[in-house]
DNA sequence: ATGTCC
C-alpha cells in the first residue's frame, strides 16, 4: 500500500479516515516498509470491519496483518453490546483459540549437544501431527462435555500435566461461559479422536534456544537466560473449532437481514451480542477455547514424556499460554469511562500490561508474556505487554511473522526435501509428515518476524524481552 | 486453519 494514502499519526501508526459506511476510523500499526509490503486487501478489510454495528473507537490492524476471511488476520475490533454491538465468527477465525505456549526446560544449549537427533525422533514419535491426525483419547459425549467446560483444568484432572501449569494459562486454564450444549454433533464427532494432536499448516512444536535477551529484568521474572532451551507449541482447536466457525458463519450470514445488519462482505457475517444466535456462538466459541487449551495441555504432557526418554534431567515448566484467535469480554476504558467490550483478536495476541488484575501474581509487575511464533527455521520472540497498549489496541499485539506469499505460490517455489536438508545444514532439525506442508511453510514465504516485532515495539503495543532460534521443529 | 469440496 502507498504510505502517502494514509493519515500518519506517528512513526508506526497509520489512519484510514472514516468514509462511506465506516462508523470509526481504521488504524494500522506498522512501519513504513511493512505498510508498503501489505496487500491493499488489508485496508479494504479494515474499512469493512469499521462498518459493523457497535464497533468502538477504531478498527485496528497489527504489524503482521494480512488478508484473511472477512476480518484481516492481525485484526482487532471491540464491540459494545449495549450499542447494538456484534460478534463475528469470521472475526475470530476458523481456528478458534489457536495460540502458543512456551515451556521452560531447565536445560542449557550444552545439555542438548549430541542428543538433538534422538530428541527430534522422540518428539516426532510422541506428538501426533498432520491433517486429520488422531491422538490417544476417544471422547464419548459426557467426557466431551467435561472437556468443553473445563479446558486445561479438565486435562490436568485427567492426568495431563500439573496443577501448577494452570496458573500460567490465560483464563487460568478454563474459559468461563462455555456452553457445550451449543457445540453441534458434527463438531463433537470431528474432535472425538483429535485431542492431543498438533494439526497441520503453520502449527508446530519447536525446541528453541534463547539466543538474545533485550530486557534482562523482565527476562529474569520470566525465567529466561541466554543459552536456555525452551519448547514452544503452536496449535489450536483442530476440527472442532473449524466446524463451529463454519456452521456459525453460515447461520450468521443467513440471519443478518433479520438482525437488520447490512453486510459489505458476506465473510463479515455477524450477529448482535444480545441476540440468541450471538449468545449461542459465544457459548460455542468459548467451548472451543477450552478445547484448544486442553489440546495444548495434553501436548505439554506428551512433550514431557518425550523429553524424559532422552534427557531425564529436564524439568519442563510452563512459562505461559496465549491464544491469538478469540473474542473476549473485557473491561476497557474508553474516553474516561470503563465499558465491557467484546474484543475480537484474530491473529492478534492479548498483551495485558503491568498491574492488570487478570494476570497471575508472577506477572503482575511486568505485564504478560506475549508469545510470537516465527516461521519454520526463523526466530521466535517473547515480548511483554505494556500499559499503553490498553489505549492503543485494547491491549493487543502482533502474533507472528505473517505470510508474504500464498501456500500455493510457496509450494511451487520450494521443495520440502530440499528445505529440510538446507535447514539441517544450519543445525535445525525438521520432522514432518508432509513434504508439501514443509514447502508451504518455507521461511521465504513469510515476512521478517524481526521487522514485525520492531514495529510492535515502535507502536507501543509490546516490548521485546528475548529472541529464540529453532533447534528442532515438529511440523504438521 | 480445515476429515485442504457434503
Amino acid at each position: 500500500m502507498d504510505p502517502a494514502s494514509f493519515e500518519r499519526r506517528s512513526d508506526c501508526e497509520w489512519e484510514v479516515p472514516p468514509q462511506g459506511g465506516m462508523r470509526v476510523p481504521g488504524i494500522i500499526y506498522a512501519d513504513r516498509a511493512l505498510i508498503e509490503a501489505m496487500d491493499e486487501k488489508v485496508r479494504e478489510q479494515v474499512r469493512n470491519v469499521a462498518t459493523l454495528p457497535g464497533i468502538v473507537k477504531a478498527s485496528f490492524a497489527m504489524p503482521d496483518a494480512h488478508w484473511g476471511y472477512g476480518f484481516p488476520i492481525g485484526g482487532v475490533a471491540a464491540f459494545d453490546a449495549a450499542e447494538g454491538g456484534v460478534v463475528s465468527a469470521g472475526g475470530v477465525g476458523f481456528d478458534i483459540s489457536c495460540g502458543v505456549r512456551t515451556l521452560l526446560t531447565g536445560l542449557r544449549r550444552n545439555d542438548l549437544q549430541g542428543h538433538e537427533q534422538r530428541l527430534a525422533d522422540a518428539l516426532f514419535a510422541a506428538i501426533p501431527a498432520g491433517v486429520g491426525s488422531t491422538g490417544h483419547l476417544r471422547l464419548e459425549d459426557r467426557e466431551m462435555d467435561a472437556m468443553l467446560a473445563g479446558g486445561a483444568r479438565w486435562a490436568v484432572q485427567r492426568g495431563y500435566g500439573e496443577a501448577a501449569d494452570l496458573e500460567r494459562v490465560e483464563e487460568r486454564g478454563c474459559m468461563a461461559g462455555a456452553d457445550p450444549g451449543a457445540v453441534s454433533g458434527r463438531a463433537r464427532q470431528r474432535q472425538r479422536d483429535e485431542m492431543g494432536t498438533l494439526g497441520s499448516g503453520n502449527h508446530y512444536l519447536e525446541v528453541q534456544e534463547v539466543v538474545d535477551i533485550q530486557d534482562p529484568d523482565t527476562a529474569a521474572v520470566f525465567g529466561l537466560r541466554q543459552g536456555d532451551i525452551v519448547v514452544s507449541i503452536h496449535c489450536g482447536s483442530r476440527g472442532l473449532g473449524h466446524q463451529i466457525g463454519t456452521e456459525f458463519l453460515k447461520r450468521m450470514a443467513l440471519a443478518a437481514p433479520d438482525h437488520g445488519i447490512d453486510l459489505p462482505d458476506r465473510e463479515l457475517a455477524c450477529a448482535p451480542l444480545e441476540s440468541a444466535l450471538g449468545r449461542e456462538y459465544l457459548g460455542a466459541m468459548r467451548a472451543a477455547i477450552n478445547c484448544a487449551l486442553a489440546n495444548r495441555q495434553i501436548l505439554t504432557h506428551l512433550t514431557r514424556m518425550a523429553f524424559f526418554e532422552v534427557l531425564p534431567q529436564a524439568d519442563l515448566r510452563l512459562l505461559y499460554d496465549v491464544s491469538h484467535n478469540t473474542c473476549k469480554e473485557e473491561p476497557h476504558e474508553v474516553e474516561g469511562r470503563t465499558r465491557r467490550l467484546f474484543v475480537h483478536r484474530k491473529g492478534a495476541t492479548r498483551a495485558f500490561g503491568p498491574g492488570h488484575p487478570d494476570l497471575p501474581e508472577v506477572f503482575r509487575d511486568t505485564g504478560q508474556p506475549v508469545l510470537i511464533g516465527g516461521s519454520m527455521g526463523t526466530a521466535s520472540w517473547i515480548l511483554v505487554g505494556e500499559a499503553g497498549s490498553e489505549q492503543r489496541s485494547f491491549a493487543s499485539a502482533c502474533h507472528g511473522a505473517g505470510r508474504a506469499m500464498s501456500r500455493h505460490q510457496a509450494a511451487r517455489r520450494w521443495k520440502g526435501r530440499q528445505l529440510v536438508d538446507e535447514l539441517a545444514g544450519r543445525g535445525i532439525l525438521i520432522r514432518s509428515v508432509s513434504s508439501r506442508g514443509v514447502a508451504e511453510e518455507a521461511p521465504g514465504a513469510y515476512k521478517d518476524v524481526g521487522a514485525v516485532v520492531e514495529a510492535a515495539r515502535c507502536a507501543g503495543l509490546a516490548r521485546p524481552v528475548a529472541r529464540l532460534e529453532p533447534v528442532v521443529c515438529i511440523k504438521g
